[in-house]
DNA sequence: AAACCTTCCAACCGCTATCTG
DNA sequence: ACAGATAGCGGTTGGAAGGTT
């Protein structure tokens, strides 16, 4: 009873149900084999809050770790209420800390790897197990688009929710809705706008074979792993924006540093022989990759975000974030066609418009609510940089193909 | 009713980063 | 510097549940 009064009112409207459940059960299966029920153990002193987190660093063992459990010896699978029951006992006493000793404290014969991915997943007092609402879904689906399959990045931003439930939401639900209204669940973008784009693409097949590359299965396969490359070019703007410590102007110098010393040289290395670029309706989109590469996924990447705001807000013309009047307007593509039954085509991207001011907003609250920088920055894009930009990439682009006509006038079948 | 198929998600796997002795 | 451990992460899978034939 103790324990229970020491659960805030909303886990204890979660947990209860559960536990009256964990308690049938366990009296049931008493009755029949006259066994008493199990003791819980009731903490002496109540956590001075709940859940009472691990401290960063915190030592635990310091006389050295043992190992984990012995893995042959475990159980493996679905947990069972009475073991659910012996986690929320334990972790309501002791505290998140240490899994390694859960098992043994708490009397599982589970793996503490497992005992924490089922606190962490299912457990936790502040998890909701209700429905994805469509704020929500909006919410993963526009942090999709910008950062990619980061789930626990995404999962950060919807309060409740673990990366597993925004995986598993994405997975069965989110992907085969976008595909169903012939969104490409990678890029974002309709599949008939990427169609074209791969048709523009020089020493592509779409002008000796027609678009193939997309009508057979390696099209899928190659977007996967343009995702993945994505994500790899992507990282060093997560780490920056995932360190909290950072001040917005600190921000957005690192921006500029890290485009120069990672991002550039990684786009005109890899993209330098024929990427493609397009420009509609104000927002840039471009794809770059090797063209000669035999890796078809490599020939069509949507590029990060932060690179387009990087590249055209933070280099150059970008103005002092005292001078608002400056900085262009933002173009923000939104997410919300996924509530519009007909298929957005071209004139999708253009949702929402941010202005100068609003931008601003953004950068200067980077610290506290970073991924907004990602998010809206990463739209910012004049058109006519957009143009200067591709003419300059498709001159470059042109004289690679001088130099390496072999390579890049290949003719490929996938 | 049975067999088969599809969907969904909890749990696991394997990897990397980080910590400790 | 190194080995051995955990935490955290993204990808994958097993199997229960529901739907279809």
């Amino acid at each position: 009873m103790q324990l229970l009064l020491n659960w805030s009112p909303s886990y204890m409207h979660f947990m209860l149900p559960h536990l009256l459940n964990v308690f049938l059960q366990i009296y049931a299966r008493s009755l029949k084999s006259h066994h008493h029920y199990i003791s819980l153990p009731v903490q002496s002193s109540p956590p001075t809050s709940f859940p009472p987190y691990r401290q960063k660093h915190q030592v635990i063992c310091p006389m050295g770790r043992p190992p984990c459990c012995d893995k042959a010896n475990v159980k493996r699978g679905p947990w069972t209420p009475e073991e659910d029951a012996k986690i929320l006992a334990y972790v309501a006493s002791h505290g998140i800390g240490n899994w390694t000793s859960v098992p043994q404290k708490a009397g599982l014969n589970r793996c503490g790897k497992s005992c924490r991915l089922r606190w962490t997943n299912y457990l936790r007092p502040d998890l909701k197990h209700d429905n994805f609402t469509p704020e929500e879904e909006e919410c993963i689906l526009e942090l999709h688009r910008t950062i990619g399959s980061r789930w626990s990045l995404i999962a950060k931003r919807l309060p409740g929710r673990t990366d597993n439930d925004v995986k598993n939401y994405w997975n069965t639900k989110l992907k085969k809705k976008l595909t169903k209204m012939g969104i490409d669940p990678v890029t974002h973008k309709p599949f008939s706008q990427l169609f074209s784009e791969y048709g523009k693409i020089s020493g592509f097949p779409s002008t000796r074979n027609g678009n193939r590359f997309l009508q057979n299965s390696a099209a899928n396969e190659s977007i996967w792993k343009a995702e993945n490359n994505r994500q790899k070019i992507q990282k060093p703007y997560y780490d920056l924006l995932n360190d909290q410590k950072n001040h917005p102007v600190e921000t957005v110098t690192k921006f500029q540093a890290i485009n120069q010393e990672f991002i550039q040289p990684h786009f005109f290395s890899e993209a330098s022989s024929s990427d493609t670029f397009s420009s509609s309706n104000g927002v840039m989109h471009f794809s770059c990759g090797p063209s000669h590469s035999c890796e078809p996924s490599q020939v069509h990447i949507v590029p990060p975000s932060p690179f387009l705001c990087n590249e055209y807000v933070l280099g150059d013309s970008f103005p002092s974030l005292d001078n608002t009047d400056q900085i262009p307007e933002c173009k923000y593509m939104g997410m919300q066609y996924l509530h519009n039954d007909s298929i957005p085509v071209q004139e999708s991207g253009l949702i929402h418009n941010f202005n100068g001011d609003e931008c601003r907003e953004t950068i200067m609250s980077c610290q506290e609510n970073s991924p907004g920088v990602l998010e809206k920055c990463s739209s910012i894009a004049t058109s006519s940089a957009a143009d200067s930009f591709v003419e300059a990439i498709l001159a470059h682009d042109n004289e690679m193909r001088l130099q390496f006509p072999h390579i890049l006038d290949e003719n490929y079948d996938y």
